[in-house]
RNA sequence: GCCCGAGUGGUGUAGUGGCCCAUCAUACGACCCUGUCACGGUCGUGACGCGGGUUCAAAUCCCGUCUCGGGCGCCA
């Protein structure tokens, strides 16, 4: 490894000191006799002081350097009340590794805003800020608090195939790719093999992966290509199970990066903290009459709530100290493998957890009879045959199960409280962007 | 897929028919400046998405096209 420290570890205490730094040229600030670079790394920045009279050769090439250059620089750690932070460095060499050409394609160092178009179109150099890498080191931290509550709790860490013969739901939406010679899919969701490892006994799973969705949407909440984090739990009695799970997890994963990434969450300027009561589980009737009755908006669907029907009922319970909740029960399933019990009281056993106005997951309780899904997938006019790989599992018995998927990108952006949630994602996918 | 709105130097913007061979900031180049911290100052380089049309005259109006943003649908 090439010797350096990082410049958040040289601390004023440390005056006196020789050490060597590495980074970017954030900045050349040029007084005339005097010359301050700021030198910039993964971790914070710090001030390095050129003059004349210390060392003419040293300061006539720190003026050369261009802004974004890779440079390492040895010195002596100086503390000074004039210094930002208290402390700068003193060179006694600079090495230039690596030039910068100019001009840059976008702002790093000055407080001029590119659009997030041209943000992700040079999403390298917009990745140098701090506050966009605290995204997804916050990002990092949310999945790592969520994995471990599931590890914890005994869960089995799978992953399931993202190529496959037809989707979960349907033919429509789904990206083709060609499969040797055959016509394949991107994976929508690993619901089928989740579902199918419940009929293997696996007992409790979670996924951390990709689902692939190719509706032409134009949203700032929508992407083709997205994160997902996916649950399956067997031996349910019913989908409030399934729902403590998907609110013990949220909590231990937002905990652990109350706990882990604080200074993220200072620079995002975010608080995500939830209340200690339980997330309210309010009915799909429940939902429509608040709507109704505290904002006068009826969802034209009537088996559904609207965009806005979702962001008023974010704000209603927003109010009451709630940021996330869960409907439960739309009265009208569309997919066979969803539970729709016959006099059910609550419709349906269909979740929707919805945190900050914004549908994040949605899961259920799943039909494990295998006469009724079949029934189902006929009646949704889904060809059993070409989904024998998936029935075979449930023809030779298969606990009563469910779980749930719960969008990783949709999370972040509202942990983070983004405009948009391609901001959330290093290097999106829409309709219109496959690069970078 | 539908409905709005917008495309101006590297970046972000001002400019709604002639006052625009286009404003400001930042970047970039040159010069001045020994404590800046978005350093400051002087000078300079650099742009109207693309293709048609209307007009004596178009960044500005119209049509098409591409791209972006917002909303809706749909969802995670």
């Amino acid at each position: 490894m090439i010797e350096r420290e990082y410049t958040s570890d040289v601390t004023a205490d440390r005056s006196g000191e020789q050490v060597a730094v590495a980074g970017r040229v954030h900045d050349v600030r040029d007084l005339g006799g005097i010359v301050f670079l700021i030198l910039r790394d993964a971790r914070g920045e710090l001030q390095v002081v050129f003059k004349e009279e210390d060392d003419a050769d040293l300061f006539e090439r720190v003026q050369e350097l261009n802004r974004e250059a890779v440079v390492r620089i040895e010195g002596e750690v100086t503390a000074s009340d004039q210094a930002p932070g208290g402390v700068e460095m003193v060179p006694d060499s600079l090495e230039v590794i690596s030039e910068s050409t100019t001009p840059l394609p976008m702002e790093v160092s000055k407080d001029v805003d590119a659009n997030l178009d041209t943000r992700l179109d040079q999403r390298f150099m917009d990745l140098r800020k701090p506050e966009v890498r605290a995204v997804f080191s916050l990002r990092s931290k949310l999945l790592a608090g969520m994995t471990a509550w599931f590890d914890e709790e005994g869960f089995t860490n799978v992953d399931t195939p993202l190529l496959s013969q037809a989707g979960a739901e349907g033919g429509a939406d789904l990206f083709p790719v060609l499969y040797y010679d055959k016509e394949a899919f991107l994976s929508q969701s690993p619901q089928l093999y989740k579902q199918i490892l419940m009929g293997a006994d696996f007992d409790r799973i979670y996924e951390v992966g990709k689902a692939f969705r190719a509706e032409d949407f134009g949203t700032s909440r929508h992407v083709s290509e997205i994160g997902m984090f996916d649950v399956e739990l067997s031996y349910i009695e019913d989908h409030d199970d399934v729902m403590d799970v998907q609110e013990d997890s949220l909590r231990a994963s937002i905990e652990y990066a109350t706990e882990h990434a604080q200074r993220e969450l200072d620079v995002l300027e975010v608080d995500p903290e939830l209340p200690d009561e339980r997330f309210p589980r309010i009915s799909f009737s429940e939902a429509r009459s608040i709507l109704e009755t505290e904002y006068d908006h009826v969802p034209e669907d009537a088996d559904d709530l609207d965009t806005k029907g979702e962001k008023l009922l974010g704000e209603y319970f927003e109010e009451q100290g709630h940021p996330a909740f869960f409907v439960v029960g739309f009265p009208n399933e569309k997919f066979y493998y969803m539970q729709d019990v016959p006099g059910d009281d609550i419709a349906s056993r269909k979740f929707d957890l919805i945190y900050r106005g914004q549908e994040i997951s949605s899961g259920g309780q799943r039909e494990h009879d295998y006469e009724r899904l079949l029934q189902r997938m006929e009646e949704d006019g889904v060809d059993p045959e070409s989904f024998d790989f998936y029935l075979d599992a449930f023809e030779y018995g298969m606990p009563p199960h469910g779980g749930y998927g719960l969008g990783i990108d949709r999370l972040v952006q509202k942990v983070a409280d983004l405009d948009n949630i391609r901001e959330a994602i290093l290097f999106p996918r829409d309709p219109e962007r496959l690069t970078p």
